[in-house]
DNA sequence: GTCTATACGCCGATAGAC
DNA sequence: GTCTATCGGCGTATAGAC
């Protein structure tokens, strides 16, 4: 925490690469078949040892990952909020999101969406207790309040909305679905607007 | 395979005890967190040695597992397709299944809804592949001709109606839905089969 | 055929040379 | 502060007594 802030782009950042790599080999083979001698490879570390100089242990490294990324999202998330007035184009916003991590960046995607997290990062919080995800509840809230979602659980209205959401970008990350999920989204956004939305936008 | 198959229930069959022990330690704390000595104690064995008496590692207690599952479902699946005639009625009988199973046999559709199945069994083919799965597809094609389904991509509209009824289920598992599976279960039918039937049922 | 006692390898983690 | 070399432990798997 106390290391110089003032190179930010002079070294590639050792430690970035390291999280870099982790993320990738976890995605792809989980986090247990993934050995710190693999993390150490993929990074181009001369061995094991010099992961140490920048995370405690093998855990810390998923941790940090699982950090990191719940920031950005939550960061992201309120940038939609703020810029959109509807629960409707709030949440648009967010499939939009999730839709283009599917394609640009599908390593955290499965990261969130396939990984099972608490079977190796017992000690932090659950994924719907995020602040991300908590705003995200949020949002379906106002929404029922303002009329334009059914008046069901919010729990339960998210539920249903992100099974199809997040069903579908699990098809199209192991390759069931076989395009890119861009091509899925706007179907798929009124597929599931539609199970929640108080009138039915038809189609 | 050789064994003695004339006394089927004198021995509380050691092999069973087994699978049941570990298919409640897998699905708890998952493959990795989970020791063939954890596994002897669960099922009250003196030590590990007595496993391998039933099988030749770890694996094979997993991939039992994952057959005899799949071999269940496959042939409950056939016994709901020669009782009801249309698409909706057959899946209305798997979603029923499911659903049953979730408050009966949670450890079950942990094994098959959350454990990331390819991270230790990495030689198996995927759900997609297996026999129930494909018939599940097929319903869904046959609904699709009859008009009783709107006509899209077929593994598209199963990847919609089972993201609301999966996700539904993964909920009520994992606690975030906190009443018993039945209770949501008439509700998210009407959900999801509305968001594949041709002509919504209304409500 | 049942269990004790043990072998062996892999991997996470560190000591210590440079 | 960087890397080589190594430790220690856990967990799978087995040898061999009974």
């Amino acid at each position: 925490m106390e290391q110089d802030k003032e190179t930010p782009q002079s070294t590639p950042d050792v430690h970035d690469e390291i999280l870099l790599a982790a993320l990738k080999l976890f995605a792809e083979q989980g986090f247990f078949n993934t050995s710190l001698t693999d993390i150490a490879k993929a990074a181009d570390l001369p061995s094991t040892a010099s992961i140490y100089q920048h995370f405690t242990n093998k855990q810390a490294i998923a941790v940090k990952l699982y950090d990191s990324i719940l920031d950005t999202l939550n960061v992201s998330i309120d940038d939609i909020r703020r810029r959109s007035p509807s629960a409707s184009e709030q949440l648009r916003g967010v499939v939009d999101l999730l839709f283009k991590l599917t394609d640009d960046a599908p390593n955290i995607m499965r990261f969130l969406l396939i990984l099972k997290l608490d079977e190796f990062l017992p000690d932090q919080k659950a994924l719907t207790e995020s602040p991300a995800f908590i705003k995200i509840l949020k949002i379906i809230q106002s929404g029922i309040r303002a009329g334009e979602i059914r008046s069901i659980d919010p729990q339960l209205a998210n539920t249903y909305f992100f099974g199809i959401i997040n069903n579908t970008l699990r098809m199209v990350l192991n390759g069931v679905l076989d395009k890119k999920a861009d091509s899925y989204q706007s179907q798929t956004w009124l597929m599931a607007w539609n199970v929640i939305a108080k009138k039915s936008s038809s189609f």
